[in-house]
DNA sequence: AGAGATTGCTTGTACGTGCAAGCAGAGTGG
DNA sequence: CCACTCTGCTTGCACGTACAAGCAATCTCT
């Protein structure tokens, strides 16, 4: 619950990002702890392998992937780096531009992929149930839900 | 963007959960630069603010302001820290509880968050406006916004 | 062909956060 | 009344991230 007594004045705006608020770091949370404890894998980390292990040629750029999973450069630097040293991707050169990086993913890394996959379909949809007797939370998580692309 | 080719068997909360996070990173973080640069204040430091202020006391428990804000007791110990530092708040012990710490806002607090209020409202309305024309999104932020409660 | 600007990634550094341990105050049962 | 447990907050520590500077490769323009 985010809104206290003494009239806030929040336009709906303010409404409904106070209510994804809510909702963000309690799934988010829920999902690390799980993903953590029963796979040993961060968040970004599941998150990074899952976008590698889509990709038609089991590669992205650095760019391409910090787009992907919303972090910065740098941060995309150092999370391939720990990949890397759990074996689970490694970094190869572009050759036709030696600027360019690409992250790989290994047979490991899928594997350690498709294992946490269920485990982040099941604590998700879980995390987001929890919600469905909020007066406020429930219709949120029912209106994202619906919405047909 | 999250979904790459290769059919990536997602079920429909994943797909939701997907544009709740392309929506939260990046207003998020529009957010939090405007409030840096326009006022040097940092997100959790203007909700804090925020709460404090609408709350009838003027004080908030660390651990209720913890709850309010989404963080863990010891990153509220050194948010409240910072206020103080920076003389937007302080700490009162509850006299009938002695373990109890109040984090109770000041006039200059309540002056920069008065400040900041229009920023927040305005980068809040114009980020999730960003996506209107996106054709996955577009639509999330439309739903958001329709929720009554 | 060469100077200057640009791109793609990495490194230095600082900061906010979480977890677990620590600690004082408050509550509870014999 | 004294141990025991519990509660509320703080401290020690480690980690992930961001920003800015650095650096090498590429591109552009004359």
């Amino acid at each position: 619950m985010a809104t206290s007594s003494h009239a806030p004045l929040r336009t709906s705006d303010q409404a409904a990002w106070n209510r994804v608020l809510s909702l963000h770091s309690y799934v988010e949370r829920e999902l690390a702890l799980a993903l953590q404890r029963r796979h040993g894998i961060g968040l970004s980390e599941y998150r990074s392998l899952e976008h590698l292990h889509h990709s038609k040629t089991s590669e992205l750029r650095m760019q391409d992937l910090a787009d992907k999973v919303g972090l910065g450069q740098s941060s995309v630097t150092r999370l391939v780096g720990r990949l890397e040293t759990a074996g689970f991707a490694f970094k190869d050169l572009c050759p036709s531009d030696k600027r360019g990086v690409y992250a790989v993913i290994t047979d490991e890394g899928r594997q350690r992929y498709q294992a946490a996959r269920a485990t982040y379909a099941e604590v998700l949809s879980s995390a987001l149930n929890t919600f469905t007797a909020d007066p406020e939370l429930g219709p949120t998580v029912q209106a994202l839900r619906a919405i047909q692309v």
